[in-house]
RNA sequence: CAAGUAUAACAGGUAAUCGCGGCUGCAGGCGCCGAAAGGCCGCAGGCGAGGAAAGUCCGGGCUUCACAGGGCAGGAUGCCGGAUAACGUCCGGUGGAGGCGACUCCAAGGCAAGUGCAACAGAAAUAAACCGCUUCAGAGGACACGUUCGGGAGACGGACAUGCCCUUCGGAGUAAGGGUGGAAAGGCAGCUUAAGAGACUACCGCUUUUCUGGUAACAGAAGAGGCAGAUGUAAACCCCAUCCGAAGCAAGACCGAAUCGGGACAAUGUGGCGGCCCGUCACGUCCCAGGUGGGUCGCUGGAACCUGUCGGCGACGACAGGGCUAGAUAGAUGAUUACCCAACGACAUAACCCGGCUUAUCGUUAUGCUUGUAUU
RNA sequence: CGGAGUGUGGCUCAGCUUGGUAGAGCGCUACGUUCGGGACGUAGAGGUCGCAGGUUCAAAUCCUGUCACUCCGA
């Protein structure tokens, strides 16, 4: 990831959570925030009731992957915050695919020149 | 071939591209940071979750604290022998239960130490006479026969005695039979008896003694005893035997910013109060203590793993050889494409490390054995 | 990571210690009362005691396993 690194603090988290803008829809949670900075920040966050270690594990990878594959589509100089719900935990790569980027649509962070 | 049973193994594979975490190396046109040690980036190579990594139900290593020795309390275990570092685990036996069988299952010490509890039903629940059966005495009644009385031969009636039966009251004997209940005073058969009863007898059961076999649990044989010690419950209190100090890697050890605290130095420097001096407060440098943010170690070479030989019925042990096989710190295994297989793959992510147990799980394979059917 | 606790009618809880009848309040239904509603009175319905197995004659209660939830410490 050539213009990003990891939100890892929870104070961190719950900046974003408190400054951001946040939209949602059928499987994910975004929250957004402006930080300054010349690169993006990624926070996952899978909660325990989305089921056990191994589906969260495998929904933040699957995050992080297509964020990483698609990262120079995303405007620079924000702290993205991404949430799993329930709903995502059976589903694929494609599905999350078209969930991420119709969140980063509403958000107008994503260039859609494509 | 079908059904079953026991044990064991596997847990999608191959290739390509991109991506992630450690490790090792680098001669990177003296790459970047740093005084250096070293770090960052880059390149190359190799390694990178499970049979349950899970639940956290047991046991141990390791660490800190406590500790002369012994006991109480509390907890755990509970047929016998063995294996093991240890165990509630495993192996081999004994006894019992289930199955046609292979085989599986069992918290399997002690209610013949004490205490407690046993609803409802039932006469009665740890103890018994409610009904019944037998007998004795009294009362009443029916019948039969006899004697006698009435004017009395007959019929009829009355009185008395005897026999037998019925009803009722009381005493005694009796646990064979009776409904209830999870459980009713050893079971069953016979003899005896007024009726009955381990009162007695045979067989079985229980307790116990001796002998034989076995390390033992226990098994077999012979004898004795009574059956008023004899219901069940110890996953009721409890008794007996054995074992257990407590907490846990967020244990613990070390290095240590900033701020705060104490001291010293410097020297009258800077700033505040003040017109100025003195004075006072803060700032400076160094040292000490404390140990926060953070970092390093603990952290993976081990009662481990693989192969072979030997000992043992076996769990397991001994010896020889082989290679090194994750170590993250918000936390590394994913995505895409192609092919193979019937298949999209089941359950599921190490967090100090081992030995077990329990629970979840799509399926595949191998071997031994059992039962049934068919063929030879 | 470690420790503690709770699952009982629709809701909030008791009963578990010491095994034998599942109970209270609110809510619900019907009737009465009222012009009507509320309140009140009378009657009634409603519970696999989280799930599975075991001990026992008998389990909400005792034992074992399992599932879900809550709280606490760092």
């Amino acid at each position: 990831m050539n213009f990003s690194e990891n939100l890892k603090k929870n104070s961190e988290f719950q900046k974003v959570y408190r400054e951001g803008n946040s939209y949602a829809n059928r499987y994910l949670v975004m929250y957004v925030r402006k930080n300054h900075l010349d690169k993006n920040r990624l926070g996952i966050s899978v909660s325990k009731k989305v089921g056990n270690s191994i589906v969260r594990h495998r929904l933040t990878r699957v995050i992080r992957e297509i964020y990483r594959l698609q990262e120079e589509r995303f405007l620079k100089g924000l702290d993205i915050v991404v949430i799993a719900r329930v709903q995502s935990r059976d589903k694929n790569y494609r599905e999350i695919e078209k969930a991420l980027f119709h969140l980063g649509k509403i958000h107008k962070i994503v260039d859609i020149s494509e």
